[in-house]
DNA sequence: TTTTTATACGACTAAATATGTCTTATTTCA
DNA sequence: TGAAATAAGACATATTTAGTCGTATAAAAA
């Protein structure tokens, strides 16, 4: 299918939360999760994760929590969905893993699908936190 | 994840043979298969619901096979994948079945990504299997 | 009429992925 | 010291995807 994870889902509904508090204070998990119902030891597992790739600093320790890491402009769609589920790709073949598609060398459908994989990660990678703060998506896809 | 199917992609590869033999003669599963070295069984699998929804047309018994039943320009990446693994849709409530997600009246980043949904639909429906017998895919993608 | 070659259909299995939970440790503040 | 928080990783469950198998049916050819 063609769906987007929860666990990225989830990271963009804390994010948000985050980013229109960072310059109060500290968010905690338990905040976040009882804001949006969400599971939370998952997404204290996600925020970690985040906190690893400076997405988002943390304090550890009581009166601890999470702020943003970085301008809201840098933060992409695309590298939350490759922080979090793994390099993205249309394709087996689109991954920097190693591929076990046999079917490689003739297959005959590879370069147009390479062409739309392209466009479609280029479109991810244009989205920001920052269109999730405001309505400003429609400016970027047209 | 944020991935094709192996059906859509089988069903892509077996079109492209079939539209590409449709004026000569019927094509076989068999004949694909070996073709592209695609798994038998499912490829026929496969075929057959292509051919439920009437996007190609079967003949039974000995010298039967497939042929197209659309103009090429008819069978859209969209349909294909609909036809082959149900509703798409990059959130669980941008889909017609019920939906589970109980977030979904407080939820802070749903109509942001409703309106992503509905840009990357667009473009797999504006995609259609023209697009893979010949090189045409730049020109809709811009 | 029998054999061969093909599609039709559905049950089944296996593997991979996604999602969620639990436990324990560590850090920090009051 | 105790409470509140993050850190880390094992564990468990559910869902989806991919592939297989067996049997029935249809049509052409021998
Ligand atoms: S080579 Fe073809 S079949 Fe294999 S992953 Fe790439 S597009 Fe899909
Ligand atoms: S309501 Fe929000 S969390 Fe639920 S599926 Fe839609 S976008 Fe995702």
């Amino acid at each position: 299918m063609l769906r987007l994870s929860k666990k990225t889902e989830y990271a963009l509904i804390a994010l948000k939360d985050i980013a229109l508090n960072s310059r109060i204070q500290l968010m905690t998990a338990r905040e976040i999760s009882e804001n949006h119902q969400v599971p939370r030891d998952l997404l204290a597992k996600i925020l970690q994760t985040l906190t690893h790739h400076s997405i988002i600093r943390s304090v550890q320790g009581a009166k601890g929590g999470y702020i943003l890491n970085k301008p809201v402009e840098e933060i992409t769609l695309l590298g939350l969905i490759e922080i979090l589920d793994g390099p993205a790709g249309l394709m087996e073949c689109s991954l920097p893993e190693p591929v076990n598609c046999t079917y490689l060398d003739t297959c005959s459908i590879r370069c147009q699908l390479a062409l739309l994989n392209q466009k479609i990660l280029a479109m991810l990678q244009g989205i920001t936190l920052r269109h999730f703060l405001r309505n400003e998506l429609k400016a970027v896809l047209g």
